[in-house]
DNA sequence: CTATATTTGTGCGTATGTATG
DNA sequence: ACATACATACGCACAAATATA
């Protein structure tokens, strides 16, 4: 899933990993991603990176954080 | 009681020290183990070391966390 | 039924230390 | 020196589920 010896940084590989899942669907608009500490677990990174992915997605306008709730999918 | 310096992270030390105190049976089956909050304080640890610690015993098994209620101890 | 308190869930921000490229 | 990434730990705020007055 993620190569940390890859040219990509690890944190843009699970952003662009979430991207493709909601726009296969996989992650429908108005539900939310998986916590920060479910995508620690999933793929193995630190939460610094976890959050960095995040952050990712939402300045591409694919997602919207609401504070102590989660992370959303936008609809579109 | 806890070594912020130790070795072994906080978390698992708070862990260690939970698990064998449901080993000796103060801390019974399908009772509650304290609060975050009381752990807190029973330690001196943050909120997170203390969910961290938690987390741990529900790895290995020895407790599960029901949200709003508690996190009580399995029966074995 | 409403209101409050307790407890867990989630997220934000920051800090320290280590390691690698 | 710098960026990336991991691991640990602190403190705070807001949300959701549960229980109780």
């Amino acid at each position: 899933m993620i190569d940390p010896d890859g040219m990509t940084p690890v944190y843009r590989q699970v952003a662009d990993l979430i991207a493709a899942q909601i726009e296969r669907g996989q992650l429908p608009p108005n539900r939310p991603i998986p916590s920060e500490t479910a995508l620690m677990q999933d793929f193995g990174v630190a939460r610094g990176t976890a959050r960095r992915a995040v952050r990712e997605l939402r300045d591409r306008g694919l997602v919207a954080t609401v504070h102590g709730r989660g992370t959303y999918v936008l609809p579109r």
